[in-house]
DNA sequence: AATCTGCCTTGACGTGGGTCAAGGCAGATT
DNA sequence: AATCTGCCTTGACCCACGTCAAGGCAGATT
């Protein structure tokens, strides 16, 4: 709200002091290629819960990669009704899917304070021309985004699917270094019901489920996994990496 | 079966003589990075029913473009459940999800007579930072695949999901210069079932029903969309590009 | 400390769609 | 032409999960 100073920010940090480097686009760059890349980031200003990043049929400039938070991106269906598509964590990509229709398809919204770098697309794709390790990285973490759209369409079941959700988040949260098994789900209950495609009282007496076979200790937001192998083998195991 | 006369025989043509040029990969390219393209490019001999291009696991080497006739991408679960992510039309990749991974992920298998290119990704990486253009279509057709698999977590409903379903495939044919609204599905109802996650027997009321709303009209494998729009509204039309 | 508000939980009930089982139909095989 | 085989259709039944409705709980507001 009041004056921040940038030295101290960690939100204005560059690729090259953010902890983030060895899960984002910088993954694989020499200090001179990523000196390059910081040149085309625009790091962000924090933005409040509930803030929109960018609008659905906006044109696409910028894709994005989340700094800090969490942000989800929303599509609203012709009836109106709003679809979560993904929850996007520290070091991930969203606006990708922008990329082949030249406008945003979704809407990006932060969930709690977060925070991102915007990165011209323009720009990166002719610096990706340039420097062949930051072509890999995009492709590679596009490939990886298509893997986990279709990753989602496997489970079947009410609990598969939820059980897959979790365990996909504690993956994603082990590799940034947190713990694998105790994490901060952000998003309300409702939020993760919309993204799987099942009702909220559901998620409500799955969780409790799980809660009573021994799987997970929840509390409002708070995660604890109890017992991620037999979460794993609910899910049926698509989520693992 | 018997011999195949190269020069006559369509599975062999490179790109400069593909009528699929202006969808695939080659979009966008000049003449003389068309060449450079086709030189990596490696046409295979066509494939019969129920054959697999690659397997699940094994490393990732290619990415492969359809020629002709249509490929399925199959997953199989922990459970030994096997999973269809996607039917391939010709001029789509395949393979991509093999990128982040370094292996692949599904097993392709062709549905009927079918060829494909197949392109050795290192190459094709290496030629993409020298060619601006197949650059920017590589990222253009993946982020395309991200969108798609979104798109189809989007549907709730059965009748939805198979409504957005056959309106995919009509867009899809339609961009290739097919009928929108006459095509073969190639696949049995099963496969569609499988893909949309639900059971053979609703498919099968589902296409009764849409045949007796007016719909469509099907018999076997051969669907004509009768009334495009109803079945649009019907979908919530997430499917319309 | 009391009220408000949003989110979560819990129960009761109804239904969409899965499962099981029994034919029908068309192309392949003899 | 008869049988076989795989795929599709149709009906009967049932259960997982959505919907509706009524509270509970915790942080924000006064």
């Amino acid at each position: 709200m009041s004056n921040q100073i940038p030295a101290f920010n960690l939100s204005y940090l560059k690729c090259s002091q953010c902890a983030l480097g060895k899960l984002c686009l910088p993954l694989g760059l020499d200090a001179q290629d990523m000196t390059a890349l910081e040149n085309i980031i625009e790091p962000s200003a924090p933005f409040k819960e509930n803030q929109t990043v960018y609008q659905a049929d906006q044109k696409f400039e910028r894709i994005y990669a989340v700094k800090s938070g969490m942000f989800k991106t929303v599509v609203l269906d012709a009836n109106g009704n709003e679809h979560i598509l993904g929850f996007h964590l520290p070091g991930e990509l969203f606006g990708l899917d922008a990329i082949y229709p030249q406008k945003y398809i979704s809407t990006a919204v932060s969930l709690g304070t977060s925070s991102v770098c915007g990165i011209n697309y323009t720009d990166l794709e002719s610096l990706a021309g340039k420097l062949p390790s930051l072509q890999r990285q995009l492709f590679s973490l596009m490939s990886k985004e298509v893997h986990t759209s279709q990753a989602m369409t496997v489970e079947h079941a009410a609990d598969q699917k939820l059980a897959g959700f979790i365990l996909a988040l504690a993956s994603r949260y082990k590799q940034r270094g947190y713990s694998e098994t105790r994490f901060n789900l952000m998003m309300p209950r409702r939020d993760i019901a919309n993204h799987l495609n099942m009702a909220a009282e559901t998620v409500s007496r799955l969780f409790k489920r799980f809660q009573t076979e021994g799987l997970i200790d929840i509390k409002r937001t708070d995660l604890h996994i109890t017992n991620i192998q037999a979460l794993k083998r609910l899910a049926g195991c698509a989520a693992s990496s």
